[in-house]
DNA sequence: CTGTTAGCGCATTCAC
DNA sequence: GTGAATGCGCTAACAG
């Protein structure tokens, strides 16, 4: 068992004081340039590194910070990840990762171990609905960013996009299209995201002079069969719709695959939007129609507000609530051709 | 500025000392249960918990291991850290994240700021060309395992996939399909698994009699315009190739689509496979025959070497070579129907 | 059962 | 310019 080298080796093999080869190492406060040469050689010669454990037990810095998602192994998750990851190893932050697979005890679970580890900041997508564990992080001081799904906290910043607009245009579109018995495919609406998605449907409808037809609207999880067996109870209603906007765009792959089982015309008989802009979306030979949620920027903002955060010199928190534009993004799942 | 509190807090308070605190929060050697109760109590109404860093530093053990891939906004590799977190995070290890964009000095950077964080491990998928980083990890006796693409090193454990056999299988199927000239989208054969798939390519033409054909070969990036790109070159030959085995998906659907372009009927004219199960090829309408590479497995036995790695306390390295077999998926890309 | 001491590796203050 | 001493928060060895 090799022991790794540490600055009183280097120091004991140069007969010198472990303070000396510390200061050279940091080329710091004034030192000859024989010494610091000297140390720095036989620095690389014992192999030595920097023991930043020690460092951020003395500093109380880790240069860790957490990062809380349901799940990594989705895109939107994984991609906000790498922004997040891009932005920050260069300043030399390290980014702990924590799955909650949306379970809420574990979402707790992962703040408190993230809190022991003494990471320098959480930036989490929150499935909870409690707001005491985060009054915990908060007591502890450390910077907290919330993204895509948030709590509402004073002094608490987050990023998000304008789920709302995103339910809104897309709903708008299909209107324009001509459709007019627009079914939704809503996700729980207890989580703020998939309430907005669906106020900004039911909104576009009205303001449309559309009529608001609750048994349009079914809660759907994010999965194929999902999709399809809404897809089934709408049209056995009467009249039935002709056209969705899905919250999730595997529940709107869902429901297109089960049209085309019913010999049902995509778009011309019946239009679909999704949402979320997922990879396949695009692939699809018949692709569909989505709208984006820039996880790349988003998951850059949120690093950059974090930044922002602890290179703050005042004690008073700064909030930023950050709203990033949805796009609408059309496909051949709902655009009609002339 | 909140002070966190430590056990000197709570000792203090309680008029005893921080040794005695210690033992009641770890309710380690024999302690009264009415101090220990009393600490116990006395430490949530502080708000204490336990600075994981000095116990690091004191143990050595820091309880981090750091993944290092090229980038996690990929499904394999989300997927790959997807368990490895499910399977690490129960035995109260964190995972560090690192991405190396497939640049083989950011990835040597990684490297060294997780052996400087302390870290208990490395499970990395290496881009590297040089095995020299790898000895420095091996000097400070850290476990190190090797997931996807390895580094054939002494005392060093992997999991990767058999991509020869996931080559030959899937050329294999196209033979067996009927397809007598088949060519290859290869990847950079001066990777191991990209020269793996080749070879199996190459072994499955032989093995059935069929001719080798060094300008069916074209070395292609994994993505659609490439795939595109390396079509239109092959259908320029005499004869020109009625399949391709792809090494991966993406380049197999970039040829896929050119296919459609050109009129070319799949999989009756021309048969596609690609690689590696992304998720978009088994959600398009006309689906993609790919070859599995099981990342969720590869991901848990990679967390449970090193598991097995740290829980040695044998000095000698053990050393394990775990390759899983892969899966050839036909979907109708490539299934003739009679 | 509990207090005392020491050390993990480093940076920093105060002397010299 | 460099050495000596101290503390970050915790646990383990040794006393009592």
């Amino acid at each position: 068992m090799k022991k790794k080298t540490t600055i009183y080796d280097i120091a004991e093999k140069l007969g010198i004081t472990a303070a000396t080869v510390s200061r050279a190492l940091n080329n710091n406060s004034k030192i000859s340039e024989t010494t610091k040469k000297l140390v720095l050689k036989t620095a690389v010669e014992m192999n030595y590194e920097q023991n930043k454990l020690a460092l951020a037990l003395k500093s109380g810095k880790s240069y860790n910070v957490g990062v809380v998602v349901p799940r990594i192994d989705m895109n939107f998750f994984g991609s906000i990840i790498r922004a997040i990851e891009d932005e920050l190893a260069p300043k030399g932050y390290h980014i702990i990762i924590c799955q909650t697979h949306g379970d809420e005890s574990k979402e707790n679970e992962s703040i408190d171990t993230l809190l022991n580890a003494q990471v320098d900041g959480i930036l989490i997508s929150s499935s909870n609905k409690e707001i005491e564990p985060f009054n915990r992080v908060l007591a502890k001081n450390i910077p907290l960013v919330f993204f895509d799904r948030k709590k509402t906290m004073k002094g608490v910043s987050s990023v998000v996009i304008d789920d709302f607009e995103g339910g809104y245009n897309a709903t708008l579109h299909l209107i324009k299209q001509g459709y007019t018995r627009i079914a939704h495919l809503s996700g729980n609406r207890s989580i703020e995201i998939y309430k907005n998605r669906y106020l900004g449907y039911k909104q576009a409808l009205i303001d449309n002079g559309l009529e608001f037809n609750e048994d349009y609207v079914i809660q759907t999880s994010s999965d194929r069969i999902s999709g399809s067996n809404s897809l089934k109870s709408l049209l056995k209603l009467n009249p039935a719709p002709n056209a969705i906007f899905s919250a999730s765009d595997l529940a709107a792959l869902g429901a297109i695959q089960e049209l085309k089982l019913k010999h049902i015309k995509v778009p011309n008989e019946f239009a679909v939007v999704g949402f979320s802009n997922e990879p396949f979306t695009k692939f699809m030979e018949l692709s569909i129609s989505t709208v984006d949620q820039s996880p790349l920027e988003m998951g850059k903002i949120a690093a950059q507000v974090f930044l922002e955060q602890v290179a703050s010199t005042t004690d008073e928190k700064i909030e930023k609530n950050i709203v990033l534009p949805t796009e609408l993004i059309i496909r051949k799942s709902s655009a009609l051709v002339d």
